[in-house]
Parts: C-alpha cells; sequence; structure tokens
RNA sequence: GGGGGAAUGUCCCGAGUGGCAAAGGGGGGGGACUGUAAAUCCCCUGGCGUACGCCUUCGCAGGUUCGAGUCCUGCUUCCCCCA
C-alpha cells in the first residue's frame, strides 16, 4: 500500500502508477505471486440494469490491467446476490428481477465487457462466472455450518457497513447481514474452482473482500488477497458518473456515443491526467505531456481523453463521428446527423406543434412545465435563436436542412427530424 | 408483553401555528462570466392548461370540521426505554 518500496511485478507497478490502489491486503506477498507467473483475480458486478455505466469503467479498466499484465480476469456477476436485491437501498423496495431479466441483464452487460477484455479458454483469457450457480444451491444449514462457524459477530460489528447503520440507529437486515458471508464464499468458490487469488473492487467493499480473504485462508489454509480503489470524485468533490442527463450508460442503445464523448470532454481541468491514467491506455510520458497543459489549452487534452475513452468502448469509427459532431456543434455552430435525433411524422409536424410538447418528446424536458419554464429562463433554443415562449408552435416552416435543432442550454442538442 | 417517539413535496435531509402547493438546505436544471472546465452570482425545481384556473401530494384507512400535513380513531413500518 505505501508507494515507499517499488513493486517488482508488472501489474502492480502499473496499477500504482496510473492510481487504481486505494488499500492491498498483503502488498509484498501479492507482488510476489504477481511477479512469479499469472495469477487470477476476480471483480464481482451486479446485475440490476441492462447496462453498465460509468462508476464501472474502473473496475473495469483494473480487469484491463490485469489482462495485459499477462493476468486472468474473471467477471463475476452477481446473478444471484441479484435475486435477493441489494437490500442496501431499504427505503425503496426495489422490484425483484426475474431469472429472466437478471439473464437478460447479464447478456447485455457482456457486449460492454467484451470491448475491454478478450474472453476465451486461454491461459489469460477473461472468464465470466454467475455467482447464482453456486448460490442457488446453497442448503441454509450446510451453509451454516461451513461457513457460519468462521465468522463471529463480534468482528463483524466492527465493520465500518454495519457500524455505521448502528450508529445512526438505522435498521440493518439480518439478510443484510449475511451479505458479507455470501460474497465471502464467492471468492472462496472462485478460489477452488479457478484458484482465484485476487479479489478487487470499490473502497466500500473493502470489508466485503477481507472477509473472502479470511474464509479462504481459514478454510482452504491457502493465502489470497484484495485490493481496493479510491473513491473517484471530480476534483471539485462531486460523485463521479452524472452528467446532463442521468447516468452515464455503456451500451450504445441506452446512451449515444456522442453523449459518452461529450461526457468525457467535459472533464474538470483538474482531472484530466488521473482520468487519462485510469480510463485510457495512452503512455506515462504521453499523459505527462498533456497533463502539462495550461488554461484553455487544455481543451485539446480533454479531446484526447474523450477520443480515447469513445474509441475503447464504440470504436474507432464512432469515437471520429462523435468529435467530428462535438466540433460541428460547439465550434462551427452547425448541425451534424451524428448528434442525438428525434423522429417525427412528418403530417405531425406539417399540422405544427406546441414547442413545450415537442421538447418534452424530445428527452430535452421531464414535463411540459419543465419545458416551460426552461423557455422562460432562457435555456430552450430553436434553430440556435432562444424562444421564450414555449407555447409556439413549430412546423414545417421551422425546417432548416431538412430538421429543427432544439437545445436545451448549451449542451443538450436534439435534432428533429420529420419521417 | 408494557411505555415513549418517528414517518413530510416518491432524489435526499428537513421546518411546519387548522386556511398549505407546504419554510430552509443539499442535489438537479437554466442563465451570466469563461475555455463545452472550476469558482462565483442570478433564476427555476409536483402535473395539466395560453390564462382567472383545475388536479394530485405530507406512511395507510376512516372520522371531526366550511376547511386537516396539522385534531380524533384504527392499522402498518421503524427507533428508544422497560419486561
Amino acid at each position: 500500500m505505501s508507494a515507499d518500496q517499488p513493486f517488482k511485478s508488472q501489474f502492480l507497478k502499473t496499477m500504482q502508477e496510473r492510481g487504481y490502489i486505494h488499500q492491498i491486503t498483503h502488498p509484498v506477498e501479492l507482488d510476489e505471486a504477481a511477479s512469479k507467473g499469472p495469477i487470477t483475480a476476480y471483480i464481482g458486478f451486479d446485475a440490476t440494469a441492462s447496462s453498465l455505466h460509468v462508476g464501472h469503467m474502473i473496475q473495469i479498466m483494473m480487469l484491463r490491467r490485469l489482462q495485459q499484465a499477462g493476468h486472468k480476469p474473471i467477471v463475476l456477476m452477481g446473478g444471484g446476490t441479484t435475486k435477493v436485491g441489494d437490500p442496501t437501498f431499504k427505503d425503496t423496495q426495489r422490484p425483484l428481477l426475474t431469472d429472466e431479466q437478471i439473464k437478460a441483464n447479464i447478456d447485455s452487460m457482456k457486449v460492454s465487457f467484451a470491448r475491454f477484455l478478450t474472453f476465451g479458454d486461454g491461459p489469460t483469457d477473461a472468464v465470466m462466472v454467475d455467482n447464482a450457480d453456486w448460490l442457488d444451491k446453497l442448503g441454509y444449514v450446510q451453509f451454516l455450518r461451513d461457513y457460519g462457524v468462521h465468522f463471529t459477530i463480534n468482528r463483524m460489528l466492527t465493520f465500518d457497513s454495519v457500524k455505521l447503520r448502528l450508529e445512526r440507529e438505522q435498521p440493518m437486515t439480518f439478510l443484510e447481514f449475511n451479505y458479507m458471508l455470501m460474497q465471502a464464499t464467492d471468492f472462496l468458490e472462485l478460489e477452488r474452482t479457478h484458484g482465484c487469488v485476487l479479489q478487487m473492487g470499490g473502497s466500500d467493499q473493502w470489508g466485503n473482500i477481507i472477509n473472502g480473504v479470511e474464509l479462504i485462508r481459514r478454510v482452504d489454509q491457502k493465502p489470497s488477497f484484495g485490493l481496493t480503489t479510491p473513491l473517484l470524485s471530480t476534483a471539485s468533490g462531486q460523485k463521479m458518473g452524472k452528467t446532463v442527463g442521468g447516468a452515464v450508460w455503456l451500451n450504445a442503445d441506452m446512451r449515444s456515443p456522442y453523449d459518452y464523448w461529450q461526457f468525457w470532454r467535459n472533464t474538470e481541468d483538474a482531472d484530466v491526467g488521473r482520468f487519462m491514467k485510469l480510463f485510457t491506455d495512452l503512455s506515462m510520458e504521453d499523459i505527462a505531456r498533456y497533463e502539462a497543459m495550461q488554461g484553455a489549452d487544455i481543451n485539446e487534452a480533454k479531446k484526447v481523453l474523450a477520443n480515447e475513452a469513445t474509441r475503447m468502448l464504440h470504436g474507432e469509427e464512432a469515437a471520429h463521428a462523435a468529435a467530428e459532431a462535438a466540433r460541428v456543434a460547439f465550434e462551427v455552430g452547425s448541425v451534424s446527423g451524428d448528434m442525438p435525433t428525434f423522429e417525427i411524422a412528418a403530417a405531425d409536424l406539417e399540422a405544427g406543434v406546441v414547442l413545450a410538447a415537442l421538447a418534452t418528446d424530445a428527452g430535452l424536458a421531464a414535463s411540459r412545465g419543465e419545458a416551460r419554464r426552461l423557455a422562460q429562463g432562457g435555456g430552450l433554443r430553436v434553430n440556435d435563436a432562444a424562444e421564450a415562449d414555449a407555447n409556439r408552435t413549430i412546423t414545417s416552416a421551422d425546417l432548416v436542412d431538412g430538421v429543427v435543432k432544439l437545445a436545451a442550454g448549451k449542451k443538450k442538442i436534439v435534432l428533429v427530424k420529420p419521417v
């Protein structure tokens, strides 16, 4: 964990210099193991949504670094744990997902993983597993006898996740309390079936990861390791990952490559270097050059960051198109076909549509009232002209080059196209 | 089992005297300034309607009242104390 003694293994060296490491259970031993030969490591992902989002990127990138350094990554999908439902959000009882939904989610997420990892049967090829495969089969009594004996309540109560809850006098259910045991058995299972020796995750997972390490040591008398990443926030203290218009999904059908590019383009100055290290494959030397940029020049670095990040996820072509669309939109002030579009029946447009309704349907506002407020505040623009009256009708007379350009604020742009 | 508290604008925290679309934050959105950044300042933040307006909201279900987030009854969930 300390930066004082340099790591020997390529993997940890990279991890450290690029800023992925927050804590490691046994840094020296892990370094030793990783420098001797290929090791296997895993990260767990929930299957609650049909797409991963940028918040998952740091984890995905860790697995990528692992594979790049000649080791074997395992993607653990929480098919089993998702079935129970994450109890952390106790306020809103989230509707439980069906087996089919979970399966569909996993399939859908796999697409994104495949952009960053090479899957297959080779020694360093990534594999994907689903903890439903073993959690579903657990017998309660058997589970208690096999694993329950290795956990003391005394210790479990010392974990931050539990302690915080108790201090705030918030309820913690027994189910939730058992969660850490289930996660620990995941690690044990992977250690036995795949020879997995390392679990990685966000810093909030530290306690859970330790439990797994501990369990393996007690049950199988084998060493294993845990590594966590720092909590990612922007330089100004915001939680990383949100943007105008909600979650930044990785799947192209949920968030366009254009939006994804925009997300990275809007990175804060102070974060550019850090994000480049974490989210691109650029060399440390290149990054150092970009990091040195000052003032407005740093915008060039942001473009590079956006290009690289988008290229990895959506491919070279999509990245180019997104960059070009952005250039046209912001630097030329014109329109480009790669901007998000909203299709409307030509007949409807011919007849005329109330602007507030159109802006709402096109996704620029959540309701007509919001569109009205937006217009009154001067944030709604039609063909680049601010329009304070959201009640005016938009007709085919407003078409410019075959589209009506609607914008909410400076960055949310939608082209309305008659079909 | 007994006693005492709590649930508020469906993003979160949180004030609330019988007249309340309901204080104040945070978060979010927009504008100004800039560099598609940060910081700062200003505006907005339940839905529908062009509008006097209508509708829906304060755990759930009833009741008192011209009128209830506010009073009464029952229920649900959570917290604390006693057993």
